[in-house]
DNA sequence: CTTTAATCGAGACGGTACGTCTGGTCTTGTT
DNA sequence: AACAAGACCAGACGTACCGTCTCGATTAAAG
């Protein structure tokens, strides 16, 4: 990889840093939102110098996505049963959970940075969403083999409504609770199993 | 109303400057997102002194959301038909178009602000999304009258989805396009409208 | 004069307004000095609105003046004594009694102003230091006439003298006490006063 | 000293700043007194960012206090002779011909900014009175042992009456001259001096 | 007994400067 | 090289007053 030797010479990155420098954004990120999330508070909760934080990471979404992706790791493992959507409810419901606490403030601040950062949500789009969508895309691919979902359906395109909603509350400051997630699913979820007879087309008409 | 004597007396307040200070707004946030948005540069841009902002304006987010409200006000009229399912599907798909240009731009922006600030997502959600639900709000209410959502629909729950998936695309710089839309709309409404066979139950099992 | 028929019409001039400011910007000074002494200062102190404050005095250092001025004005009676000496230095003593208060912070406001605003010094040299150099200078005349003091004796220069070192005092915020003025009265008087032989000869040589 | 170590790390302050800051501030002094002397004009002028001025100076009045003592220093030689009058008459009519340009301008300016803030003074009388007084005050020590002053003189006291007329005129801006400055240090040296018999004396009776 | 004309309170308005905060860059010496 | 420390430029922040202006409401004397 081109990662692997940024640098051969001189004095190595001190790993005691990037830690501590985690940690902090982290800290604050949660506590303060965006608002109070500045390198140089950062700097000073960590007791990094500045320059320090300037040289590993080029944008303050960077170092955001960064933090929510340390924090996040290692959260997730999941052991499958045999009905894909119980798995796919396992999976989404541990994410709400997930994402009732700092981390969903969080992930908000990395949304709200975005907007006026590309670079930021092209980081947290290659940086995360991707890797950790491959699991529920798997699953959602597997249901649709089984049967238990439409032929048709979109997996990508489930994955955005059920997360749509709850970005959206994550933004609006509204809180998520377990039952609310399991009603979303739901109705996503009836858009996605067979049927008797579709629906759409009766409505288009 | 108790709005038209707040204050009798002293030199009434420049309509101009308010027209000039909102389009100002307007145009910075659709051309440079938050990050311009300053109420430094909607002084320049307006030709109002930044003191006349401050004081008619508490937080650049106020002004943010009365922008959007001027801008987006008296865009919509609706004629309806005899469904309620083709009217909300006009009306959504017509949002969706507003918001393919500046507009989705500035409700992305206000999305940010309100992180920081939740007087933002206050004056945003009283002061524009719950008078502009109240259209499609009654569409809902009419279709379940008529039969044409099921009875335990929750409307606010629907434009919950609806517009979660809108407002994701946006913060994710996502284009957004009517097939699209068409397409989330059919989702969500399979799981409103009546079937012959609940399917969530066979699932949960 | 051309003072008493500006306005022969409309609504006369509250008198009650003009002792209210006066009052207020005397306080202002007294207790803030410059810092304070603010038209919006002195306009919330005394109740009155700003426009009237700016409708009466040009400058803030006429306001300052005037303040002075009705402070100071009827705190002198003099009767004179047979020695003209001795009627200066009651007078001198005096004065310094008086500026060991608010009125010296006062007067060290209208010198600073001053500085900054030439129309200020005019205001106070013309209200208030020629108006108020009337009594000492005619003492200083009687005693020339009598012999008290040498003929060729400046009265003007002796005055700047003998409140040079006042201000300077002022100014440098260092106390004002009657040994001190004793003690410049002596001294200046030395100058003054008839001698066997002339010093200042030999010491130019 | 304690002042050679106050910062061993990090970037040295730059010298050149220092430089093009006092001459800035000077010159604005001069040509505008303080109402044009605002940290905002120094640094535009100086070319240099408001946060280094704000970093090096705390309060305006340092500032001018430091402008004034760079443009006076080293204005100063003296060659003694053998008449203490004769040397401390010099020294008074350099300082008045001195501040007869601009430093007179800029101190009055240091004694008005003081009026509003008590640390200008401080600073100006440790930095710059204290030590100036120091070559004046050996004169008249010098003077009072020859016998050329009379013993029972208070040099400082001398000192005060001597500027005290020069602060009077430079703050009711009337003109310094020299032979208004020979007048003065005349009548001061009268009471200095010894002679024959005791006026005062005769005076207080 | 109306005009008439100035005063008064209230507050909007365009400015200017304040002092603070953060961003990003740079220059030191030390590890 | 990396690192700590801190100077530096740039620019926006929100506040405080400035002096001017527009209002409507008083208030006396003149018509």
């Amino acid at each position: 990889m081109g990662e692997t030797k940024p640098a051969r010479t001189g004095r190595p990155r001190s790993e005691f840093c990037q830690q501590a420098i985690l940690r902090a954004a982290l800290d604050l990120l949660a506590e303060e939102g965006l608002a109070g999330f500045t390198i140089e508070a950062v700097s000073a909760r960590s007791g990094v110098a500045r320059t320090t934080i300037y040289r590993r990471w080029l944008t303050r979404g960077a170092l955001a996505v960064d933090s929510f992706r340390h924090a996040v790791s290692a959260e997730f493992t999941l052991s499958p049963t045999a009905s894909a959507v119980a798995d796919l409810r396992t999976a989404y419901l541990g994410m709400i959970r997930l994402l009732q606490g700092q981390h969903g403030r969080i992930l908000a601040s990395i949304l709200a940075e975005g907007h006026s950062d590309p670079t930021t949500i092209g980081a947290f789009t290659d940086g995360y969403l991707i890797p950790a969508r491959v699991l529920p895309l798997h699953i959602l691919h597997r249901g649709i083999k089984t049967g238990e979902f439409r032929a048709d359906v979109d997996p990508q395109f489930v994955m955005e409504l059920l997360f749509g909603a709850v970005y959206r509350r994550l933004l609006l400051r509204q809180p998520l609770d377990e039952a609310w997630g399991n009603a979303v699913f739901d109705l996503v979820l009836t858009g996605c199993t067979p049927q008797p007879q579709q629906a759409s087309q009766t409505m288009a008409a």
